[in-house]
DNA sequence: ATGTAC
């Protein structure tokens, strides 16, 4: 087997080596010449069939992108239909979320995509959304809450070492919730992230920095949450704690935050300026405008994120500091990973800008977070950097139903039984965050073994919500 | 998700 034989069949560029490499370890298997050529014609006519996973996901993914560029139009006018894009638990999936993404694959700028198990309409892009694009960065692609996160804190106390009653009085004390809601000033905690010089570089930053300042370690509102736990860990893991921590049982906290008040103006303001910047965009797509890097306003929006997400982990950092503080204990190890956020990311052999909205960065190796709802356990992940998903895993269980459709069907009686068979104790929460608004996590990890590999479970006990509009 | 209000 050799270059002839591939570039005969009419691969082109970077497809040649990752075809001429996938036919050696064929070859080395113990195919025929000619079996393996029928498999690469196979790829070659139908390579979103591939791309989830073996021999021949990467030549399928370098192929579906570099067909995206070919269709490219230089304009805002939409393709005739969508790029294929890899779908994981396609029956999980309602149909208003698979219409989002095929929109999204017909924007002129999209290159790839992929549908993670948790995917429930959003904005623009659906939540669950996977989008990689080039040269252009799309507001809506990220989503309100830019740098919208995950943190667990494993603590050197056994959990039985903390009881109800003190978990409820240190969440009550150290965490704040609530839309608009910050620290009065001799509360404050101070973080590197206030002192960056970013906030200097932009009229509309310097505009937010006192709203960040008062803000910081805040929780806000909606599904965000803190609370404490019983974390297992099922085998030492050398990607955890330089596979210091022993197996076993530990009482820990888990955060879902985001960038507040500071993050949703920066999307609001960017996505004004993308949706003015493409007038003759179709209608129906206005949401995913894009802004082009290189350009001031894409550079700028792309620097105001990263700092979003920068002021995103480092809430999160104050409210563990916090906690652990008050327990006078230090954490054995800290995981934390960003969910709604853009990277610029190699696909293919190009470096393309990936789009996570509700999404967790799943490449090789890599640790992240998955939680289940209010009361259901969540996960420690580690990625497994398929191809096909872009490197990405679900974000969460993802909702079954919206938040008027939880507060018109779900029982509070129902809620409270489901929270007291699990030995929950729950401070606010609303019925829109009930955990049967929520699909089945265990549903939704089974649909995604091949992005991510467990490594440890996390089951809540105490935990903190903002006061939905009916409360549980 | 946020906390203002085509």
């Amino acid at each position: 087997m050799n270059g002839k034989h591939i570039t005969k069949l009419g691969f082109q560029g970077p497809a040649i080596g990752l075809a001429l490499s996938a036919a050696v370890r064929r070859e080395a298997a113990g195919l025929s010449r000619s079996d393996i050529l029928d498999e690469l014609r196979a790829v070659q006519a139908e390579p979103q069939a591939y791309t989830a996973g073996g021999v021949y996901a990467e030549l399928a993914a370098q192929l579906l992108s570099s067909r995206g560029a070919a269709q490219a139009p230089a304009s805002a006018e939409l393709r005739p239909s969508p790029l294929p894009y890899g779908v994981w638990g396609a029956e999980l999936i309602d149909q208003g979320a698979r219409d989002q993404m095929d929109m999204a694959m017909r924007l002129p700028i999209s290159r790839a995509g992929a549908l993670m198990p948790d995917a429930h309409v959003g904005y623009g892009l659906p939540i669950g959304g996977v989008l990689a694009t080039e040269d252009a960065v799309i507001p809506y692609g990220v989503g309100v809450d830019i740098g919208c996160s995950m943190m667990l804190s494993v603590l050197p106390l056994a959990p039985g070492d903390l009881n109800t009653e003190e978990a409820r009085s240190l969440l009550l004390r150290h965490t704040r919730f609530g839309a608009g809601v910050g620290f009065e000033k001799r509360d404050r905690h101070d973080h590197p992230v206030l002192h960056e010089s970013t906030w200097r570089e932009q009229p509309l930053l310097r505009h937010l920095f006192d709203k960040a300042e008062a803000q910081i370690g805040s929780s806000g509102s909606g599904n965000h949450f803190v609370e404490f736990g019983t974390f297992t860990l099922t085998e030492r893991d050398p990607e955890l704690g330089g596979g210091e921590l022993d197996a076993g049982e530990y009482l820990a906290v888990l955060s879902h935050s985001g960038s507040r008040g500071f993050g949703a103006q920066v999307a609001g303001h960017f996505t004004g300026v993308a949706q003015k910047r493409w007038p003759a965009l179709d209608k129906a797509a206005q949401k995913l405008a894009w802004l082009p890097l290189g350009s001031e306003e894409g550079e700028s929006y792309w620097q105001a994120m990263n700092l979003a997400g920068r002021y995103a982990l480092a809430n999160h950092d104050l409210i563990h500091a916090r906690l652990a503080r008050a327990l006078g204990v230090r954490p054995l190890v800290q995981v934390q990973n960003s969910h709604n956020l853009a990277w610029k990311q190699q696909v293919g052999g190009r470096e393309l800008i990936v789009h996570r909205k509700g999404a967790t960065p799943a490449e090789a190796g890599r640790l992240g977070l998955i939680p289940g709802s209010m009361a259901d356990p969540g996960y420690l992940v580690r990625g497994r950097g398929n191809a096909g998903a872009l490197q990405s895993a679900s974000h969460g269980a993802g909702r079954q139903l919206g938040r008027k459709a939880a507060e018109r069907t779900l029982a509070k009686k129902d809620v409270q039984a489901y929270l007291k068979d699990r030995g929950i104790t729950l401070i606010g929460g609303g019925i829109d965050e009930a955990p049967q608004a929520y699909k089945r996590i265990e549903d939704v990890i089974a649909r995604q073994r091949d992005l991510v590999d467990l490594v440890g479970e996390f089951r809540p006990r105490v935990v903190r919500m903002d006061t939905g509009h009916e409360d549980v």
